[in-house]
DNA sequence: AGCACGCCGACT
DNA sequence: GTCGGCGTGCTC
């Protein structure tokens, strides 16, 4: 029996199975998506077994056998190895990046070099031996003082190397209590009446009969201490057991549970469109507006999946994957309901994980790689926010998980709910030319009114004398709102307010010696820092270049706002939200309780306030300057800021009281800002498709962005300009070929950074013609020192 | 990618 | 003479 592995090399060569002779031993035991130890070259790796077969094309003679086998129990199935081989050719990548992808990190392989004695220790010289006197082998990173001698020694054979290959983590066992359930048992137990630690431990155990805790639960709820608790375990008040256990990150118990809401007729029309569907590999486009109750029709839909016996996907961008939103899902599904997000420890995420894979939850809620969730059965996916643009991973593999969905509803024969207030042009265009059908709600589901949106002019306030980031209208309603003791939320687009020191004087901005970049000033620790490279150095007194002392700190961006707004409303309670203050884990939600608890006026945040926020007394929403993601030089800048308003505005008047909103802008009478004023958005996706069209960008062409980065600046020129000839030489007449140029940040790390872009209609060649410029890429330019990534799709080509 | 092999310069 | 620099080529 032969093997085909795909091992854990990410390097193009390597990038295809290799054959492996399974032993005697494992041949009743292997099945594809196991994961196993084999010898390659000189060293051992971890693989996965994509297939079995009984022949091979290579040398059967030379095959090596596999070293060890990993699981007993696959951790990819038929469906998901499939997945990674049509992956790897849509997205470009290798094909053990799109295997490793799927697993949790915890499975993911750690490698560890090692020294092994292979002699008797007397044979070693005095320095080394004690470094092996009490193991038979040590780890390279605590031998380094020894190099020198182990190296002589690894000639001489009497120490050999060695990996050692790991996991993260592995299955967290417990000890488990089961105090015996029978009541009788335990009055027969005598007890010395001296014996106070036991005698509250036996009051403990009458109180949870039948009741298994966990020994270090146990100890601190019921005061007591582990002999204590074996003297009763022995006198048979309880079992002690190790247990595998799940982390569980919170317990379920508490939650109670809800019944369904009554449906909309808007809702119902939805719900029975994909009811009808729920066995075909259909895709629906749910564009509802800000609070027109998606969610619930989410929920039945589900709730309908769940009774035909299938399993059903949720997706949530990471940023709206809050508790109060895992907990809807929670109230209806309860512990049927598993939770994947970035906030769980690798071990909790493994634990998550296994309980789909053993089939003991249906539902999984959870980011981008929650698409991967080893269902068997499933019966529906769900995309929420489908146009955000997280959905797509963007280091390799750059796979977007709409992509992913939609395969895998057709393997599975089941239907792919993309829902959004706001969706990608390139999804609504395919819902009008019914690739998707469309599915529309137009009113909020409470009929609340949409809230009332004035936009700013932000020039008049300049040419009126007022150089505050605060229009006069805005100033006035945020009062108001104090007044009336109603919250304000003020949103702060964070890119074109970062943090920077300028002199003054020459008008010098410090830069990143490394990249193309400003430094960045980071109040906290008085540093300045790269944010591409991780360079540092403190800050000047004076300007590096003209010596001046005028210079002036730009504070990080919500800061600067925070102290205008403390001279604007003295008396206001103001809550920032950033990067900065949600550092820590759990700062999130404890600011956003905090708020909806009212300990605070005004939320001052950045991109993560737009979500998911559904405070009733929230009555007003400042959006400070809506032209900072309109003027990026990107295609899809007008697309995100109408995404953006909408979002935002949709955070006010969600409750019974009527929400208003300020956008201030410098450009007021771009589409995308008056547009999202009344979210009209079929005339802005008709304006903004005209601009795609004319430009040639998505969705009426598709994009592939090609970098090249190398550390000499006229060398990668040259590839990029040998690339684009090669390309232009392949792909047909249509097909249109931009740049090369330098890339927007043209330089990290002190490698230069050049691309093009693809933009294409129709080209079926453009697999194999990627392929080989990876070829050439592989023969030339990558010993050299270049490198070569390859975007399909891009969601920005910055 | 990582590791071994192999061929040339500067040291004991 | 040997140690060690990194170019080249292979990995079932």
């Amino acid at each position: 029996m032969i093997a085909e592995v795909i091992v854990d090399v990410a390097a193009h060569p390597i990038d295809r199975p290799f054959d492996y002779a399974v032993p005697e031993e494992l041949q009743v035991l292997v099945e594809p998506g196991m994961r196993v130890k084999v010898p390659f070259g000189p060293r051992k790796v971890l693989g996965f077994i994509t297939a079995l077969k009984d022949t091979s094309d290579f040398d059967v003679s030379r095959l090596k056998p596999i070293h060890e086998l990993m699981d007993v129990v696959p951790v990819l199935n038929e469906e998901l190895l499939a997945m990674a081989k049509w992956m790897k050719k849509q997205t470009v990548c290798f094909e053990i990046d799109a295997l490793q992808v799927m697993i949790p990190s915890a499975l993911r392989a750690k490698y560890e070099k090692r020294f092994v004695l292979n002699a008797p220790l007397e044979e070693l010289p005095e320095p080394l031996q004690p470094y092996f006197d009490k193991r038979p082998s040590v780890r390279s990173q605590d031998a380094v003082e020894v190099y020198g001698l182990l190296k002589k020694e690894l000639e001489r054979g009497t120490v050999v190397a060695d990996t050692d290959i790991s996991q993260q983590t592995a299955v967290k066992k417990a000890r488990m209590i089961h105090i015996t359930d029978s009541l009788e048992k335990l009055e027969s137990i005598e007890i010395r009446s001296n014996a106070k630690q036991q005698v509250k431990l036996m009051a403990f155990f009458k109180n949870h009969l039948g009741k298994a805790i966990e020994s270090s639960v146990l100890q601190k709820e019921a005061g007591t201490t582990l002999p204590t608790i074996y003297s009763l375990a022995e006198k048979g008040a309880a079992e002690i057991h190790n247990e595998e256990l799940y982390r569980d990150p919170k317990l379920l118990s508490d939650i109670e549970k809800k019944p369904n809401l009554q449906l909309t007729e808007a809702q119902q029309a939805a719900y029975d469109a994909i009811d009808a569907a729920l066995n075909t590999p259909k895709t629906f486009l749910l564009h509802g507006i800000t609070g027109s109750g998606k969610t619930e029709i989410y929920l039945q839909t589900i709730e309908e999946t769940l009774k035909a016996g299938k399993e059903a996907i949720m997706l949530v961008p990471e940023i709206s994957l809050t508790p109060q939103m895992t907990l809807r899902f929670k109230e209806r599904f309860g512990d049927l309901v598993a939770v994947l997000h970035s906030g769980l420890s690798a071990g909790e995420k493994y634990d998550e994980w296994r309980k789909i894979q053993r089939a003991e939850v249906k539902v999984v809620v959870g980011a981008r790689s929650a698409i991967f969730a080893p269902f068997r059965n499933l019966g529906l996916i769900i995309l929420d926010e489908e146009h955000e643009s997280s959905y797509k991973q963007d280091d390799s593999p750059r796979y977007h998980a709409r992509d992913m969905a939609i395969w895998r509803s057709e393997y599975h024969n089941c239907p792919v709910i993309l829902g959004s207030a706001t969706p990608s042009l390139e999804s609504y265009a395919r819902a009008q030319k019914g690739v998707y059908e469309l599915l529309v709600l137009e009113k909020r589901a409470k009929n609340q009114p949409l809230p009332t949106v004035h936009i700013v002019d932000m020039r008049e306030e300049l040419r009126n004398g007022n150089r505050s980031m605060f229009s006069v209208p805005l100033a006035e309603a945020i009062r108001e709102r104090l007044d009336r003791k109603e919250q304000t939320v003020l949103f702060l687009n964070k890119r074109g307010y970062s943090s920077f020191v300028l002199c003054r004087d020459c008008g010098t901005v410090m830069q990143c010696p490394n990249c193309d970049i400003s430094l960045t000033y980071h109040r906290s620790s008085e540093l300045m820092k790269c944010h591409y490279c991780g360079y540092d150095e403190p800050v000047p007194h004076t300007c590096p270049e003209c010596e001046s002392e005028h210079i002036r700190f730009f504070g990080t961006g919500t800061q600067k706002v925070e102290e205008e707004l403390a001279k604007l409303v003295p008396e206001a309670r103001v809550l920032r939200m950033d990067v900065d203050t949600t550092r820590n884990k759990g700062a999130h939600e404890k600011i956003l309780a905090a708020f909806g608890e009212g300990k605070a006026d005004i939320l001052l945040g950045t991109q993560m306030i737009a979500k998911g926020l559904d405070f009733p007394n929230i009555t007003l929403v400042g959006v400070l300057s809506a032209d900072t993601t309109l003027h990026l030089p990107d295609f899809r800048a007008a697309e995100k800021t109408y995404q953006l308003l909408t979002q935002v505005s949709g955070r006010a008047g969600r409750d019974k009281l009527p929400g208003t909103v300020f956008v201030q802008s410098y450009t007021p009478d771009h589409y995308a800002i008056t547009l999202a004023k009344d979210q009209l958005y079929e005339p802005f996706f008709e304006q903004e498709m005209a601009m795609r069209r004319a430009s040639g960008y998505p969705p009426y062409y598709y994009v592939v962005n090609v970098q090249f980065t190398h550390e000499d600046l006229m060398t990668v020129a040259g590839y990029a300009d040998q690339s684009v000839r090669f390309l232009q030489s392949q792909l047909s007449q249509s097909t249109l070929i931009i740049g090369p140029s330098a890339s927007l940040i043209a330089r990290v790390n002190n490698r230069y950074r050049y691309q093009c872009l693809i933009k294409y209609k129709k080209e079926p060649k453009l697999a194999d013609v990627m392929q080989q410029l990876i070829k050439i890429y592989r023969s030339e330019w990558i010993k050299k020192g270049a490198t070569l990534s390859i975007d399909m799709n891009p969601t920005s080509v910055m």
